[in-house]
DNA sequence: TCCCGTCTCAAACGTTTGTTCGGGACAGAC
DNA sequence: GTCTGTCCCGAACAAACGTTTGAGACGGGA
Protein backbone atom coordinates (compact mmCIF):
# COMPACT_ATOMS: atom_id res chain seq x y z
CA UNK A 1 0.00 0.00 0.00
CA UNK A 2 2.86 1.89 0.19
CA UNK A 3 3.27 3.14 -3.76
CA UNK A 4 -0.06 4.43 -4.28
CA UNK A 5 -0.09 8.52 -3.68
CA UNK A 6 -2.23 9.18 -6.51
CA UNK A 7 -5.32 8.39 -4.80
CA UNK A 8 -4.15 10.03 -1.25
CA UNK A 9 -3.29 13.00 -3.35
CA UNK A 10 -6.85 13.31 -5.14
CA UNK A 11 -7.83 13.41 -1.00
CA UNK A 12 -5.37 15.78 -0.14
CA UNK A 13 -5.54 18.57 -2.35
CA UNK A 14 -9.08 19.07 -3.26
CA UNK A 15 -8.33 22.53 -5.04
CA UNK A 16 -6.23 22.60 -7.96
CA UNK A 17 -3.03 23.61 -6.04
CA UNK A 18 0.30 23.43 -8.26
CA UNK A 19 2.70 24.74 -5.37
CA UNK A 20 5.54 24.24 -7.64
CA UNK A 21 7.92 23.96 -5.19
CA UNK A 22 6.60 21.56 -2.90
CA UNK A 23 5.18 19.40 -6.05
CA UNK A 24 7.78 16.69 -7.15
CA UNK A 25 10.15 17.74 -10.16
CA UNK A 26 8.78 13.96 -11.34
CA UNK A 27 5.15 14.95 -11.62
CA UNK A 28 5.46 18.68 -12.83
CA UNK A 29 8.05 17.10 -15.61
CA UNK A 30 4.91 14.72 -16.72
CA UNK A 31 2.05 16.89 -16.74
CA UNK A 32 3.72 19.72 -19.04
CA UNK A 33 5.13 17.34 -21.35
CA UNK A 34 1.64 15.06 -21.12
CA UNK A 35 -0.11 18.47 -22.37
CA UNK A 36 2.00 19.37 -25.25
CA UNK A 37 2.22 15.86 -26.39
CA UNK A 38 -1.25 15.40 -25.99
CA UNK A 39 -2.31 18.66 -27.47
CA UNK A 40 0.91 18.66 -30.77
CA UNK A 41 -0.52 14.97 -31.92
CA UNK A 42 -3.96 13.84 -30.17
CA UNK A 43 -4.76 12.02 -27.03
CA UNK A 44 -4.65 8.60 -28.50
CA UNK A 45 -1.76 8.60 -30.77
CA UNK A 46 0.31 9.32 -27.45
CA UNK A 47 1.35 6.86 -25.13
CA UNK A 48 2.81 7.20 -21.47
CA UNK A 49 5.85 5.75 -23.01
CA UNK A 50 6.12 8.51 -25.47
CA UNK A 51 5.49 10.69 -22.49
CA UNK A 52 7.80 9.73 -19.90
CA UNK A 53 10.48 9.00 -22.96
CA UNK A 54 10.64 12.75 -23.98
CA UNK A 55 10.10 13.78 -20.12
CA UNK A 56 13.61 11.80 -19.49
CA UNK A 57 11.09 9.89 -16.22
CA UNK A 58 10.49 6.81 -15.27
CA UNK A 59 7.74 4.32 -16.85
CA UNK A 60 5.94 4.18 -13.84
CA UNK A 61 5.73 7.37 -13.06
CA UNK A 62 2.55 8.29 -14.93
CA UNK A 63 0.32 5.46 -12.70
CA UNK A 64 2.41 6.41 -9.65
CA UNK A 65 1.62 10.40 -9.50
CA UNK A 66 -1.53 10.44 -11.58
CA UNK A 67 -3.04 7.15 -11.22
CA UNK A 68 -3.35 6.32 -14.89
CA UNK A 69 -3.27 8.01 -18.35
CA UNK A 70 -7.21 9.12 -18.36
CA UNK A 71 -6.25 10.55 -14.96
CA UNK A 72 -3.59 12.58 -15.86
CA UNK A 73 -5.69 13.35 -19.38
CA UNK A 74 -8.42 14.42 -16.88
CA UNK A 75 -6.26 16.55 -14.68
CA UNK A 76 -4.79 18.65 -17.63
CA UNK A 77 -8.19 19.17 -18.48
CA UNK A 78 -9.39 20.30 -15.49
CA UNK A 79 -6.37 22.53 -14.36
CA UNK A 80 -6.04 24.07 -17.85
CA UNK A 81 -10.15 24.71 -18.36
CA UNK A 82 -10.23 26.48 -15.10
CA UNK A 83 -7.75 28.97 -15.79
CA UNK A 84 -9.57 29.64 -19.09
CA UNK A 85 -12.89 30.21 -17.25
CA UNK A 86 -11.04 32.27 -14.41
CA UNK A 87 -9.62 34.55 -17.26
CA UNK A 88 -12.96 34.95 -18.60
CA UNK A 89 -15.01 35.72 -15.31
CA UNK A 90 -12.58 37.95 -14.64
CA UNK A 91 -13.07 40.02 -18.04
CA UNK A 92 -16.55 39.71 -18.06
CA UNK A 93 -16.50 41.21 -14.83
CA UNK A 94 -14.59 44.10 -15.13
CA UNK A 95 -16.99 44.72 -18.54
CA UNK A 96 -19.48 44.61 -15.94
CA UNK A 97 -18.20 47.51 -13.68
CA UNK A 98 -17.48 49.29 -16.48
CA UNK A 99 -20.79 49.71 -17.63
CA UNK A 100 -22.79 49.92 -14.97
CA UNK A 101 -23.83 46.27 -14.82
CA UNK A 102 -24.99 46.33 -18.58
CA UNK A 103 -22.14 45.55 -20.46
CA UNK A 104 -22.88 46.10 -24.50
CA UNK A 105 -22.83 42.69 -26.37
CA UNK A 106 -19.41 43.61 -27.84
CA UNK A 107 -17.84 43.66 -24.74
CA UNK A 108 -19.49 40.34 -23.64
CA UNK A 109 -17.52 38.82 -26.91
CA UNK A 110 -14.55 40.10 -25.92
CA UNK A 111 -14.39 38.56 -22.79
CA UNK A 112 -15.62 35.44 -24.23
CA UNK A 113 -12.26 35.55 -26.90
CA UNK A 114 -9.82 37.32 -26.22
CA UNK A 115 -8.79 35.05 -23.55
CA UNK A 116 -7.95 31.50 -25.42
CA UNK A 117 -6.78 33.81 -28.29
CA UNK A 118 -4.14 36.03 -26.42
CA UNK A 119 -3.28 32.62 -25.58
CA UNK A 120 -2.79 30.97 -28.97
CA UNK A 121 -0.64 33.70 -29.82
CA UNK A 122 3.00 31.99 -30.79
CA UNK A 123 5.28 33.76 -28.01
CA UNK A 124 2.36 32.86 -26.10
CA UNK A 125 3.65 29.82 -23.42
CA UNK A 126 -0.09 29.02 -23.17
CA UNK A 127 -0.42 28.15 -26.69
CA UNK A 128 -0.29 24.27 -26.08
CA UNK A 129 -3.42 24.41 -23.71
CA UNK A 130 -5.28 26.30 -25.79
CA UNK A 131 -5.12 23.60 -28.57
CA UNK A 132 -5.04 20.63 -25.62
CA UNK A 133 -8.82 22.04 -24.40
CA UNK A 134 -9.79 22.73 -28.13
CA UNK A 135 -8.26 18.81 -28.71
CA UNK A 136 -10.54 17.68 -25.49
CA UNK A 137 -13.63 18.78 -26.93
CA UNK A 138 -13.66 16.40 -29.73
CA UNK A 139 -11.26 13.63 -28.82
CA UNK A 140 -11.73 13.49 -25.21
CA UNK A 141 -12.59 11.13 -22.75
CA UNK A 142 -16.19 10.23 -21.75
CA UNK A 143 -14.91 11.92 -18.45
CA UNK A 144 -14.20 15.06 -20.14
CA UNK A 145 -17.28 14.73 -22.50
CA UNK A 146 -19.41 14.77 -19.53
CA UNK A 147 -18.04 17.59 -17.73
CA UNK A 148 -18.54 19.58 -21.06
CA UNK A 149 -22.07 18.46 -21.00
CA UNK A 150 -23.21 19.14 -18.02
CA UNK A 151 -21.03 21.74 -16.21
CA UNK A 152 -22.20 24.78 -17.75
CA UNK A 153 -22.18 27.18 -14.98
CA UNK A 154 -18.85 29.04 -16.48
CA UNK A 155 -21.46 29.61 -19.67
CA UNK A 156 -24.48 31.32 -17.15
CA UNK A 157 -22.91 34.77 -16.74
CA UNK A 158 -21.99 35.11 -20.27
CA UNK A 159 -25.82 33.86 -21.26
CA UNK A 160 -27.31 36.44 -18.95
CA UNK A 161 -25.02 39.41 -19.94
CA UNK A 162 -26.36 38.57 -23.87
CA UNK A 163 -29.76 38.48 -22.52
CA UNK A 164 -29.59 41.57 -20.43
CA UNK A 165 -27.82 43.47 -23.59
CA UNK A 166 -30.40 42.07 -26.13
CA UNK A 167 -33.75 42.57 -24.32
CA UNK A 168 -35.68 42.76 -27.61
CA UNK A 169 -34.53 38.97 -28.71
CA UNK A 170 -35.71 36.42 -27.30
CA UNK A 171 -33.75 34.19 -24.66
CA UNK A 172 -33.94 30.93 -27.36
CA UNK A 173 -32.35 33.22 -29.58
CA UNK A 174 -29.66 34.83 -27.92
CA UNK A 175 -28.31 30.94 -26.30
CA UNK A 176 -28.27 29.60 -29.54
CA UNK A 177 -26.36 32.52 -31.24
CA UNK A 178 -24.03 32.34 -28.10
CA UNK A 179 -23.59 28.18 -29.61
CA UNK A 180 -22.38 30.02 -32.97
CA UNK A 181 -20.11 32.68 -30.95
CA UNK A 182 -18.03 29.56 -29.62
CA UNK A 183 -18.24 27.32 -32.83
CA UNK A 184 -16.08 30.49 -33.93
CA UNK A 185 -13.19 29.49 -31.21
CA UNK A 186 -13.53 25.75 -31.06
CA UNK A 187 -12.36 26.34 -35.01
CA UNK A 188 -9.13 27.80 -33.81
CA UNK A 189 -7.01 24.73 -34.83
CA UNK A 190 -3.65 24.39 -36.86
CA UNK A 191 -5.35 22.73 -39.74
CA UNK A 192 -8.12 25.30 -40.35
CA UNK A 193 -5.37 27.82 -40.55
CA UNK A 194 -3.43 25.74 -43.02
CA UNK A 195 -6.81 25.34 -44.82
CA UNK A 196 -7.86 29.30 -44.93
CA UNK A 197 -3.90 29.83 -45.93
CA UNK A 198 -4.32 27.78 -48.76
CA UNK A 199 -8.01 29.04 -50.06
CA UNK A 200 -6.36 32.68 -50.00
CA UNK A 201 -3.33 31.82 -51.65
CA UNK A 202 -1.23 33.17 -48.35
CA UNK A 203 -3.27 36.69 -48.05
CA UNK A 204 -4.65 35.66 -44.52
CA UNK A 205 -2.04 35.27 -42.18
CA UNK A 206 -2.58 33.61 -38.72
CA UNK A 207 0.46 35.72 -36.33
CA UNK A 208 -1.79 38.84 -36.37
CA UNK A 209 -3.62 38.01 -33.10
CA UNK A 210 -5.06 41.57 -32.24
CA UNK A 211 -6.47 41.84 -35.71
CA UNK A 212 -7.77 38.48 -35.45
CA UNK A 213 -9.81 39.24 -32.03
CA UNK A 214 -11.55 42.29 -34.41
CA UNK A 215 -12.44 40.20 -37.27
CA UNK A 216 -14.00 37.64 -35.03
CA UNK A 217 -15.37 39.96 -32.47
CA UNK A 218 -16.87 42.08 -35.31
CA UNK A 219 -18.35 39.09 -37.28
CA UNK A 220 -20.47 37.79 -34.10
CA UNK A 221 -21.24 41.32 -33.14
CA UNK A 222 -22.89 41.88 -36.21
CA UNK A 223 -24.52 38.09 -35.74
CA UNK A 224 -25.87 39.20 -32.66
CA UNK A 225 -27.77 42.36 -33.46
CA UNK A 226 -29.35 41.07 -36.88
CA UNK B 1 -0.22 -12.76 -54.83
CA UNK B 2 -3.93 -14.34 -54.85
CA UNK B 3 -5.52 -13.00 -51.65
CA UNK B 4 -4.90 -9.25 -52.34
CA UNK B 5 -7.59 -7.56 -54.33
CA UNK B 6 -7.57 -4.48 -52.86
CA UNK B 7 -4.80 -3.23 -54.76
CA UNK B 8 -6.62 -4.65 -58.17
CA UNK B 9 -9.43 -2.58 -56.97
CA UNK B 10 -7.67 0.55 -56.14
CA UNK B 11 -6.93 0.77 -59.59
CA UNK B 12 -9.51 -0.65 -61.68
CA UNK B 13 -12.39 1.64 -59.85
CA UNK B 14 -10.74 4.81 -60.49
CA UNK B 15 -13.77 6.79 -59.50
CA UNK B 16 -15.72 6.17 -56.49
CA UNK B 17 -18.04 3.65 -57.79
CA UNK B 18 -20.67 2.04 -55.05
CA UNK B 19 -22.64 -0.37 -57.70
CA UNK B 20 -24.07 -2.06 -54.99
CA UNK B 21 -25.16 -4.87 -57.01
CA UNK B 22 -21.74 -6.21 -58.56
CA UNK B 23 -20.13 -5.74 -55.02
CA UNK B 24 -19.71 -8.34 -52.69
CA UNK B 25 -22.43 -7.99 -49.80
CA UNK B 26 -19.35 -8.38 -47.22
CA UNK B 27 -17.89 -5.48 -48.47
CA UNK B 28 -20.80 -2.91 -48.13
CA UNK B 29 -21.55 -4.30 -44.97
CA UNK B 30 -17.70 -3.72 -43.53
CA UNK B 31 -18.41 -0.29 -45.21
CA UNK B 32 -22.10 0.96 -43.45
CA UNK B 33 -21.09 -0.62 -40.37
CA UNK B 34 -18.00 1.10 -40.40
CA UNK B 35 -18.94 4.57 -40.97
CA UNK B 36 -21.54 3.87 -38.17
CA UNK B 37 -19.13 2.78 -35.15
CA UNK B 38 -16.57 5.41 -36.17
CA UNK B 39 -19.14 8.33 -36.09
CA UNK B 40 -20.61 7.03 -33.26
CA UNK B 41 -17.51 6.40 -31.08
CA UNK B 42 -14.54 7.86 -32.61
CA UNK B 43 -11.96 7.08 -35.16
CA UNK B 44 -9.40 5.26 -32.26
CA UNK B 45 -11.95 3.82 -30.30
CA UNK B 46 -13.30 1.25 -32.53
CA UNK B 47 -11.36 -2.04 -33.27
CA UNK B 48 -10.82 -3.87 -36.30
CA UNK B 49 -13.01 -6.61 -34.61
CA UNK B 50 -15.22 -4.34 -32.99
CA UNK B 51 -16.87 -3.72 -37.42
CA UNK B 52 -16.19 -7.35 -38.47
CA UNK B 53 -18.21 -8.43 -35.30
CA UNK B 54 -20.88 -5.76 -35.76
CA UNK B 55 -21.42 -6.69 -39.63
CA UNK B 56 -21.60 -10.60 -38.93
CA UNK B 57 -18.19 -10.89 -41.55
CA UNK B 58 -14.81 -12.35 -41.11
CA UNK B 59 -12.26 -10.73 -39.12
CA UNK B 60 -9.98 -10.68 -42.31
CA UNK B 61 -12.40 -9.24 -43.86
CA UNK B 62 -11.38 -5.36 -43.65
CA UNK B 63 -7.63 -5.74 -44.72
CA UNK B 64 -8.80 -7.97 -47.58
CA UNK B 65 -11.08 -5.48 -49.21
CA UNK B 66 -10.02 -2.48 -48.42
CA UNK B 67 -6.25 -3.39 -47.41
CA UNK B 68 -6.03 -1.66 -44.09
CA UNK B 69 -8.09 -0.41 -41.66
CA UNK B 70 -6.78 3.30 -42.20
CA UNK B 71 -7.43 2.84 -46.32
CA UNK B 72 -11.17 1.88 -44.86
CA UNK B 73 -11.60 4.95 -43.06
CA UNK B 74 -9.87 7.08 -46.05
CA UNK B 75 -12.52 5.84 -48.34
CA UNK B 76 -15.16 6.36 -46.27
CA UNK B 77 -14.28 9.57 -45.85
CA UNK B 78 -13.68 10.57 -49.57
CA UNK B 79 -16.67 9.14 -50.92
CA UNK B 80 -18.70 11.44 -48.22
CA UNK B 81 -16.82 14.20 -48.61
CA UNK B 82 -17.60 13.75 -52.46
CA UNK B 83 -20.94 13.76 -51.97
CA UNK B 84 -21.21 16.71 -49.80
CA UNK B 85 -19.16 18.63 -51.87
CA UNK B 86 -21.12 17.83 -54.58
CA UNK B 87 -24.20 18.66 -53.49
CA UNK B 88 -23.11 21.63 -52.13
CA UNK B 89 -21.62 22.83 -55.48
CA UNK B 90 -24.99 21.73 -57.05
CA UNK B 91 -26.57 24.13 -54.55
CA UNK B 92 -24.54 26.98 -55.69
CA UNK B 93 -25.05 26.48 -59.29
CA UNK B 94 -28.31 26.63 -58.90
CA UNK B 95 -28.29 29.66 -57.19
CA UNK B 96 -25.90 31.66 -59.46
CA UNK B 97 -28.68 30.54 -62.40
CA UNK B 98 -31.31 32.12 -60.34
CA UNK B 99 -29.18 35.51 -59.91
CA UNK B 100 -27.57 35.63 -63.17
CA UNK B 101 -24.19 34.93 -62.08
CA UNK B 102 -24.79 36.77 -59.02
CA UNK B 103 -25.92 34.67 -56.49
CA UNK B 104 -26.57 37.36 -53.03
CA UNK B 105 -24.73 36.09 -49.80
CA UNK B 106 -27.72 34.29 -48.04
CA UNK B 107 -28.07 32.15 -50.86
CA UNK B 108 -24.31 31.40 -51.20
CA UNK B 109 -24.36 30.64 -47.50
CA UNK B 110 -27.61 28.77 -47.63
CA UNK B 111 -25.71 26.13 -50.28
CA UNK B 112 -23.06 25.75 -47.89
CA UNK B 113 -25.18 25.45 -44.80
CA UNK B 114 -27.92 23.53 -46.17
CA UNK B 115 -26.48 20.25 -47.47
CA UNK B 116 -25.02 19.15 -43.88
CA UNK B 117 -27.86 20.37 -41.65
CA UNK B 118 -30.28 18.30 -44.17
CA UNK B 119 -28.33 15.59 -43.85
CA UNK B 120 -27.97 15.40 -40.38
CA UNK B 121 -32.15 15.66 -39.48
CA UNK B 122 -32.24 12.72 -37.36
CA UNK B 123 -34.60 11.64 -39.97
CA UNK B 124 -32.01 11.54 -42.80
CA UNK B 125 -29.99 8.32 -43.67
CA UNK B 126 -26.90 10.41 -43.90
CA UNK B 127 -27.04 11.65 -40.32
CA UNK B 128 -23.99 9.62 -39.69
CA UNK B 129 -21.99 10.71 -42.29
CA UNK B 130 -21.95 14.19 -41.02
CA UNK B 131 -21.09 13.17 -38.18
CA UNK B 132 -18.09 11.08 -39.78
CA UNK B 133 -17.12 13.98 -41.43
CA UNK B 134 -16.83 16.63 -38.83
CA UNK B 135 -14.75 13.77 -36.85
CA UNK B 136 -12.25 13.61 -39.93
CA UNK B 137 -11.74 16.66 -39.19
CA UNK B 138 -10.28 16.57 -35.56
CA UNK B 139 -9.25 12.78 -35.04
CA UNK B 140 -8.56 11.91 -39.08
CA UNK B 141 -5.90 10.45 -39.83
CA UNK B 142 -2.69 12.21 -41.29
CA UNK B 143 -3.70 11.11 -45.17
CA UNK B 144 -6.94 12.82 -44.23
CA UNK B 145 -5.81 15.74 -42.59
CA UNK B 146 -3.25 16.07 -45.26
CA UNK B 147 -6.39 16.29 -47.59
CA UNK B 148 -8.38 18.40 -45.45
CA UNK B 149 -5.34 21.30 -45.64
CA UNK B 150 -4.46 20.99 -48.81
CA UNK B 151 -7.62 20.50 -51.22
CA UNK B 152 -9.77 23.58 -51.20
CA UNK B 153 -10.86 23.29 -54.52
CA UNK B 154 -14.62 22.98 -53.48
CA UNK B 155 -14.42 26.05 -51.40
CA UNK B 156 -12.97 28.26 -53.80
CA UNK B 157 -16.43 28.71 -55.96
CA UNK B 158 -17.55 29.68 -52.88
CA UNK B 159 -14.92 32.22 -51.89
CA UNK B 160 -15.38 33.55 -55.06
CA UNK B 161 -19.03 33.65 -55.25
CA UNK B 162 -18.69 35.66 -52.02
CA UNK B 163 -16.23 37.94 -53.04
CA UNK B 164 -18.50 38.92 -55.83
CA UNK B 165 -21.60 39.31 -53.55
CA UNK B 166 -19.09 41.75 -51.10
CA UNK B 167 -17.26 44.07 -53.90
CA UNK B 168 -16.90 46.63 -51.36
CA UNK B 169 -15.11 44.37 -48.95
CA UNK B 170 -11.04 43.41 -48.88
CA UNK B 171 -10.40 39.79 -50.32
CA UNK B 172 -8.72 39.21 -46.73
CA UNK B 173 -11.66 39.91 -45.35
CA UNK B 174 -14.15 37.56 -47.13
CA UNK B 175 -11.91 35.01 -46.80
CA UNK B 176 -11.66 34.93 -42.75
CA UNK B 177 -15.48 35.28 -42.74
CA UNK B 178 -15.85 32.34 -44.51
CA UNK B 179 -13.28 30.72 -42.25
CA UNK B 180 -15.68 31.60 -39.40
CA UNK B 181 -18.59 30.37 -41.22
CA UNK B 182 -17.33 27.21 -41.41
CA UNK B 183 -16.50 27.03 -38.36
CA UNK B 184 -20.14 27.14 -37.10
CA UNK B 185 -20.75 23.87 -39.14
CA UNK B 186 -18.15 22.01 -37.34
CA UNK B 187 -19.34 22.84 -34.66
CA UNK B 188 -22.87 20.98 -35.05
CA UNK B 189 -21.71 17.86 -32.68
CA UNK B 190 -23.74 15.83 -30.21
CA UNK B 191 -22.04 16.85 -27.05
CA UNK B 192 -21.77 20.70 -28.49
CA UNK B 193 -26.05 20.49 -28.85
CA UNK B 194 -25.99 18.78 -25.10
CA UNK B 195 -24.04 21.40 -23.77
CA UNK B 196 -26.24 24.04 -25.53
CA UNK B 197 -29.39 21.89 -24.05
CA UNK B 198 -28.44 21.94 -20.27
CA UNK B 199 -27.42 25.77 -20.77
CA UNK B 200 -30.81 26.52 -22.07
CA UNK B 201 -32.71 24.79 -19.53
CA UNK B 202 -34.29 23.06 -22.41
CA UNK B 203 -35.21 25.87 -23.99
CA UNK B 204 -33.06 24.89 -27.28
CA UNK B 205 -33.99 21.90 -29.21
CA UNK B 206 -32.22 20.78 -31.99
CA UNK B 207 -34.94 18.17 -34.09
CA UNK B 208 -36.09 21.44 -36.07
CA UNK B 209 -33.51 21.63 -39.01
CA UNK B 210 -35.34 24.24 -40.76
CA UNK B 211 -35.26 26.85 -38.49
CA UNK B 212 -31.68 25.94 -37.02
CA UNK B 213 -31.03 26.44 -40.64
CA UNK B 214 -32.62 29.86 -40.42
CA UNK B 215 -30.80 30.37 -37.81
CA UNK B 216 -27.03 29.81 -38.60
CA UNK B 217 -27.76 31.89 -42.19
CA UNK B 218 -29.36 35.09 -40.05
CA UNK B 219 -26.65 35.18 -38.05
CA UNK B 220 -23.35 34.56 -40.54
CA UNK B 221 -25.35 36.55 -43.09
CA UNK B 222 -25.35 39.53 -40.62
CA UNK B 223 -21.78 39.05 -39.88
CA UNK B 224 -20.71 39.21 -43.50
CA UNK B 225 -22.40 42.02 -44.23
CA UNK B 226 -20.98 44.02 -41.61
C1' DT C 1 21.47 3.20 14.20
C1' DC C 2 17.10 2.07 13.00
C1' DC C 3 12.76 3.02 10.99
C1' DC C 4 9.51 4.85 7.80
C1' DG C 5 7.42 7.40 4.19
C1' DT C 6 8.44 9.22 -0.42
C1' DC C 7 10.00 8.54 -4.75
C1' DT C 8 12.40 6.13 -8.66
C1' DC C 9 13.78 2.24 -11.14
C1' DA C 10 14.03 -1.98 -14.42
C1' DA C 11 11.31 -5.63 -15.55
C1' DA C 12 7.50 -7.97 -16.45
C1' DC C 13 2.39 -8.79 -16.82
C1' DG C 14 -1.85 -9.60 -19.44
C1' DT C 15 -4.56 -7.65 -22.95
C1' DT C 16 -5.67 -5.67 -27.23
C1' DT C 17 -4.21 -4.17 -31.51
C1' DG C 18 -3.77 -4.48 -36.92
C1' DT C 19 -2.27 -7.67 -39.96
C1' DT C 20 -1.05 -12.07 -42.28
C1' DC C 21 -1.30 -16.88 -43.48
C1' DG C 22 -2.94 -21.29 -45.54
C1' DG C 23 -6.73 -23.73 -46.66
C1' DG C 24 -11.14 -24.48 -48.50
C1' DA C 25 -15.79 -23.40 -50.66
C1' DC C 26 -17.95 -22.01 -54.79
C1' DA C 27 -18.83 -20.73 -59.64
C1' DG C 28 -17.72 -20.13 -64.43
C1' DA C 29 -14.53 -21.31 -68.50
C1' DC C 30 -12.44 -24.72 -71.16
C1' DG D 1 -13.49 -33.42 -65.11
C1' DT D 2 -10.11 -29.81 -64.49
C1' DC D 3 -8.48 -25.43 -63.87
C1' DT D 4 -8.78 -20.62 -62.21
C1' DG D 5 -10.00 -16.57 -59.94
C1' DT D 6 -12.87 -14.69 -56.20
C1' DC D 7 -14.14 -14.71 -51.70
C1' DC D 8 -14.55 -16.31 -46.88
C1' DC D 9 -12.91 -18.61 -42.91
C1' DG D 10 -10.35 -19.90 -38.38
C1' DA D 11 -6.02 -19.33 -36.52
C1' DA D 12 -2.07 -17.29 -35.53
C1' DC D 13 1.47 -13.57 -35.49
C1' DA D 14 4.31 -9.72 -33.75
C1' DA D 15 3.99 -5.38 -31.85
C1' DA D 16 2.29 -1.86 -28.78
C1' DC D 17 -0.45 -0.77 -25.13
C1' DG D 18 -1.57 0.63 -19.94
C1' DT D 19 -0.59 -1.10 -15.75
C1' DT D 20 1.61 -3.63 -11.85
C1' DT D 21 5.30 -5.45 -9.20
C1' DG D 22 9.14 -5.76 -5.98
C1' DA D 23 13.20 -3.86 -4.86
C1' DG D 24 16.19 -0.19 -3.86
C1' DA D 25 17.75 4.78 -3.04
C1' DC D 26 17.32 8.76 -0.25
C1' DG D 27 16.45 11.69 3.78
C1' DG D 28 14.47 13.24 8.13
C1' DG D 29 12.79 11.88 12.89
C1' DA D 30 13.07 8.85 16.90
Amino acid sequence: MTNTPAQADEAGADELSLDPEREAATKAAVFVTAERLFALNGFQNVSVRDITAEAGVNLASVNYHFGSKDALLFEIFRRRTAELNRERARMLHQASDRNDGKPPVREILAALFEPPLRWSNPAHDRRISVQFIIRARSEGTEAMKEVLRTDVSHLRRFADALIGALPHLAREEVYWRLHFALGMIHNNRFAEFDRLHALSDGLTRESDVDTLLKRMIDFAEAGFLA
